[in-house]
DNA sequence: GAGCACTGC
């Protein structure tokens, strides 16, 4: 930290306590003059009751005193750092409070950025209830799918990823006067773009302020990468929750959770408990146990209730997590109590009030990136302090609380990493690197990331654009690039669409497209994988998953995306309507860009075919070879792989396109269709080059192949 | 012949 930044927080620090315990004026000064008194400065209307009801609420709160403290910072320096915990009210409160200064009607906004979705929505809401005003006029939010901002709009909540999509069309984000940063210390990857971005734009604008607001331990951080920010520490208000190591390192977790769980309920006072676990299998295997376990106990304990969560649940399922816990079993007996099994859901993206213990094995899953054989693959990993933190918090959020870790204090101390690595160190940087060229930012390199991602996987990144097309030899964004930046889609897939002319068939693509962009379509639930696998052959084309995708889904669109007809057929109709509006998004964007929407006729021979061609016109990178041994071999990058038993395709055929490699029990690739020898020296030439093909039985296969089309060629 | 942590555009 240099001298001038440490003069800063100094200043910040001893201003803090005093203004805390006064609360300052909520208006700024000279705002008030401008109005009728009593009446709502945003839209000049008088104040409803409500208003004053929730207005004695936030006076309650941490961040109130600090209000005044904050706005004095955002006026001396271009970015301010907000560090609070949980219960501070920082989300709400402090861009409302910025909108008074910095927002004009119909010129200049602040925009709040969150990562998800529901936040986004909700806390909009509740600040427009807070200003008493009109959602989707003074306040609005804006989300793939939905925005409900207008000229009206003063204050903007948005996913980080809606901002990065805005700053290409508006690459100074001349609408903004002040971009606040929520949630920045879980370092999403659209975050951590945005900071680089920001970073660079407030050279620029002199005039844009930015407030990074992050829950306690690295602040610092961030206050270090925004050099000479100062740094703002809220307290937050939660309830304390005692901690309790195990002496020794447990060797089975997912027994010890049980174990765990069920003394729990055996011998702690009321109140419901929350199991971190890994994923779905581990989870509703441990539910079944700990069922029988409940079993084991007297009348007089109370019953208990057992509840799965995880994303793929149906929402249905998901909810009945917020049911309450039922009443004692005898008179003067114990109240039952709820027990949620759960992924890292429960961590950050849904809260359960009423949860008393916490059961932390301290394991996820956590995406890594090899970028050497350019997978990505999910791997149970231990978690890091701060996740072990804000699992325990869970606990204490409606009173204290006792938090259960499966492990010693010593691991906890000396063997966890202190933050999880952020995401952009740990994902491919495709997708990044083509929004960072649209973007103008032309010096990957040199591009000021909080957390450079690794030289291998921007060279990767690179080297999987200009085989696409996306940049040229020098790196520079090609017309094709700037057209499939637009496309909200990982590369391949918007290459992929933009040649679908080509080949006639791109509403068949839009479809194909659209079906792989969500999760999972077909459902296979584990009392019934026999009738789902029924079903789904119904859809099955032989030659491959990507033609399977579209009977299904244009059996869906036949039968009106009947949800009735969806569940009989093991057919998810959340992710197929999710389909829909992403393949409406995707069509609207096509043609926008005047692409041609075609179609080669159903009875035509080449229909199938053709799909088959386009889908490997934007996946023939993903490419694998059937060897002699009777294994496949991935194509330059020689990883032996199967196909994965989901697949439809029943005959091996020697060349399969496929979507993506999944690393679990073995390597297998996911999603494959067959496709021909003779389409890759067509259809990528400049990726099937023999001068660089690695020698094996692939190379043989396509000389072999080359020699043919020269022959005939020859003859014509 | 077997799984898919979680987001987001």
């Amino acid at each position: 930290m240099d001298r001038q930044q440490k003069r800063a927080r100094l200043d910040l620090g001893t201003n803090v306590a005093a203004t805390s315990a006064a609360h300052g004026p909520l208006l700024a000064p000279g705002f008030s003059d401008l109005i009728q008194p009593g009446c709502n400065p945003f839209n000049g209307k008088p104040y409803s009751r409500r208003y004053h009801d929730i207005l004695r609420g936030r006076k309650e709160l941490p961040v109130y005193g600090f209000l005044e403290r904050l706005l004095d910072a955002v006026k001396n320096n271009q970015t301010v750092v907000v560090e609070g915990e949980t219960g501070s009210g920082k989300t709400t409160q402090i861009p409302q409070f910025l909108v008074k200064d910095y927002a004009r009607r119909g010129s200049k906004c602040v925009a709040c950025t969150q990562p998800r979705r529901v936040a986004a929505m909700s806390i909009a809401q509740r600040v427009a209830d807070e200003m008493d005003v009109q959602l989707g006029e003074e306040v609005g939010y804006s989300i793939r799918f939905e925005d409900t901002t207008g000229p009206n709009t003063l204050l903007k909540f948005m996913t980080d990823g809606m901002l990065l999509r805005e700053a290409m069309s508006d690459p100074f984000l001349e609408r903004m006067s002040v971009i606040v940063l929520d949630e920045a210390h879980e370092r999403t990857l659209s975050t951590d773009v945005l900071m680089g971005l920001l970073k660079e734009l407030l050279q620029q604008r002199k005039d844009l302020k930015c407030v990074v607001m992050s829950a306690t331990l690295d602040a610092e951080k961030f206050q270090t990468y925004f050099e000479g920010a100062p740094l703002l520490r809220v307290p937050g208000r939660t309830f304390p929750v005692e901690i309790f190591y195990t002496p020794e390192p447990e060797r089975d977790y997912v027994e010890a959770a049980v174990r765990t769980a069920a003394q729990i309920h055996a011998c702690e006072s009321a109140g419901d408990i929350l199991v971190f676990l890994t994923g779905e299998i581990e989870i509703e295997d441990v539910c079944q146990r700990l069922r029988n376990e409940a079993q084991k106990c007297g009348p007089e304990r109370g019953e208990l209730v057992v509840y799965p969560l995880y994303s793929s649940l149906p929402p249905r399922q998901q909810k009945r997590i917020f049911d309450k816990a039922p009443g004692p079993r005898v008179a003067g007996g114990m109240p039952g109590r709820k027990v949620v099994v759960s992924t890292n859901i429960a961590e950050t993206s849904l809260t359960i009030d009423g949860i008393v213990y916490v059961v932390d094995p301290g394991f996820s899953k956590q995406k890594v990136y090899n970028p050497r054989i350019r997978v990505e693959s999910l791997l149970v990993s231990p978690i890091s302090r701060a996740s072990a933190k804000q699992r325990a918090g869970r606990a204490g959020r409606t009173r204290p609380g006792k938090c259960f870790r499966l492990y010693t204090e010593a691991s906890f101390k000396s063997e966890l990493q202190e933050q999880t690595y952020p995401e952009i160190l740990r994902s491919k940087m495709s997708n990044v690197v083509l929004t960072l060229k649209k973007l103008g930012i032309d010096d990957l390199v040199h591009f000021d990331f909080m957390d450079p991602p690794a030289p291998e996987t921007l060279m990767r990144a690179l080297e999987l654009l200009n085989y696409l097309g996306a940049l040229d030899d020098d790196g520079a964004l090609t017309d094709l690039g700037r057209q499939m930046a637009e496309l909200p889609l990982d590369p391949q897939l918007a290459k992929l669409l933009l040649a679908s002319p080509e080949y006639k068939c791109s509403n068949e693509a839009l479809s194909v497209v659209a079906c792989m962009s969500v999760p999972q379509i077909f459902q296979r639930p584990r009392q019934k994988q026999r009738e789902a696998d029924d079903a789904k052959n119904q859809f099955a084309h032989r030659d491959g998953d990507h033609p399977t995708l579209l009977n299904a889904y244009h059996a869906y669109k036949h039968h009106h995306s009947d949800p009735a007809w969806c569940s009989e057929n093991f057919l998810s109709s959340r992710s197929l309507a999710s389909a829909d509006s992403v393949r409406q998004q995707l069509q609207r964007i096509m043609e926008r860009l005047n692409i041609p929407l075609v179609s080669t006729p159903f009875d035509d021979p080449d229909y199938y075919v053709n799909l088959r061609k386009c889908i490997l016109a934007g996946n023939f990178l993903q490419v694998a070879h059937l060897e002699r041994g009777g294994s496949y071999l991935t194509v330059k990058d020689n990883q032996v792989v199967a196909l994965h038993p989901s697949t439809v395709l029943d005959s091996k055929p020697p060349w399969v396109c496929y979507e993506e490699f999944v690393l679990t029990s073995r390597n297998f690739v996911r999603t494959c269709t067959a496709v021909e020898c003779r389409w890759l020296c067509e259809i990528a030439p400049h990726y099937y080059d023999l001068q660089n093909f690695p020698k094996g039985e692939a190379k043989v296969a396509l000389e072999r192949c080359y020699r043919q089309i020269m022959a005939e060629r020859a003859k014509e």
